[in-house]
Order: structure tokens, then C-alpha cells, then sequence
DNA sequence: TTCCGGCTTGTTATAATATAACGTACAGTT
DNA sequence: AACTGTACGTTATATTATAACAAGCCGGAA
């Protein structure tokens, strides 16, 4: 199921949300429901095969998928394409801005539209 | 509107949902439907006076007002509050990196959770 | 004063996104 | 076979968000 729900992502280099994929994989005589869709992209997710896009709640095929790496995914919002470029560089920084307000990241997002 | 809507995450330096903000207006007597809420924190958005949160569907208030600025929002998981500290360098660097895809960035997210 | 235009707010309905809770199936291990 | 862990299936529902249109308000032009 995973590798089902990452096909369509991963072929176009395009953003897809889990409806999308839900509709398209419903469309090739699979009947799913919601929660078997939400779970392929939590799981990928979480081994970093895939992201999250959490302004445009949709996910993307990890582009970089050899190892885990601090990416700055980008996506167009007229064709829905997207890439992800490494970006150690960003992740690096944050820890020291949150700092000036006691906090210590755990997690951080970082998206780009254009 | 506005105003009402703005004045407990100020006052607390937390996020809030929408519809957390629905459930405390009306509580206060007003009865409201989302649609009224929804235009509240959009139109506080667009004018700097909030920032989004899109990884948690909440807003918080601007803490840094008096000018539209690149900013790093940070959140606390267990506690919900929010603070911002200024991070033009973050912001200046995306181009950068977006450029080696091709991607000319119009819009950006940055978000910290511990 | 009245009218007009634009803006904010109100209302109804519905769309889109996501998860809880529980049941089933199967593979590997013992 | 019984046990365990994981993924998958199903039903129902929760949460987040917006479309479409009506009504009120206010400032300036006529």
C-alpha cells in the first residue's frame, strides 16, 4: 500500500494530497477509505520517504531518498510540482534564533512556494 | 471583529485554533459561524498583524507589529504557547537554495516546535 | 437628504481534511 | 497450534475550511 500511495507522487515530482491519491487509487478498482490512505503517508513520513507539505496539506515522494537530510521542499502552486533541495544550512540556524526565546526546537517545518 | 478575535492569543502568546477562538466568543455571547471567524485571522494575516501556523491549523498574534518582518514563529507542543523571533537570514538564504531547482520562492514557511 | 459603492458581518449549507475505535488477515516465531 | 506484531479494512465521526448569497453600516457624491 505504501509503495501504491508513493507511485503517483514520486512519478511526477508532484504534490498530492491523500484524497488524491484515495480518488486515483479508487479509480484502478481499489476500494479504500480514509484511513487506510492517511495511514501509507504518516508511515513514509515517518521513515523520511516521503514529506509533508503542511501548508497545502499534501505530501511529496522524498526526492532524496538515500538518507535522512534537511531538506527545503519547494512546490508551485500553479502545476503543483515539486522539489526538494538540500538545505543543512537552515536547520543549522534554527536552533540558535529559537534560543533568543528560551526555546529549544524539536522539530521544525520549512516550506517554499513560488 | 478583528480585534476580538486577536485579543486572547495577544494576551496569552499562544496559538489558537479557529475554532478554539469560535468556542471562546461565543461563550461571551456572541453567536458566530465559522465563516465569520475564518475572515478574521485571514485579514489579521494578510496585514502582518497574525501569523499562521500551518503545521497545527492556529494562528498566533504578531509580537513584532510595528513592521512586516521575516520571522521564525516556535510553538510548544505542551504548553500551546508561541513566540517569534526575527530571522531575515533564514529568509534571505531560500532563494538560494530554491534557485538550484529552478524555483524562484514567492512565499515561505517556517515553523519551530519543541 | 438620499443614493451609491465598497467593506464587514451574518447565515446556510457543504466541502475538504483527518482520526478514533475496533475488527480482520497474515507472516514469522515458538 | 498459539502468540505476537504489523499492516490493512470498516464504520462512524471529528476537525478544519469555504462557497454562495443576504443584510447592515458607513463615508462621500449628488
Amino acid at each position: 500500500m505504501q509503495a501504491e500511495v508513493l507511485a503517483a507522487p514520486r512519478r511526477d515530482r508532484a504534490l498530492m494530497s491523500a484524497y488524491d491519491v484515495l480518488g486515483q487509487l479508487r479509480q484502478s478498482g481499489l476500494r479504500l477509505a480514509p484511513p487506510t490512505m492517511y495511514r501509507a503517508p504518516a508511515a513514509l513520513t515517518e521513515r523520511g520517504r516521503a514529506h509533508r507539505f503542511e501548508s497545502l496539506n499534501a505530501f511529496m515522494a522524498c526526492q532524496r531518498d538515500q538518507h535522512h537530510h534537511a531538506s527545503m521542499p519547494a512546490t508551485c502552486g500553479d502545476c503543483g510540482s515539486a522539489e526538494e533541495d538540500l538545505a543543512p544550512g537552515l536547520g543549522d540556524e534554527m536552533p540558535g534564533i529559537a534560543g533568543k526565546s528560551g526555546f529549544v526546537p524539536a522539530r521544525h517545518v520549512i516550506e517554499v512556494h513560488r
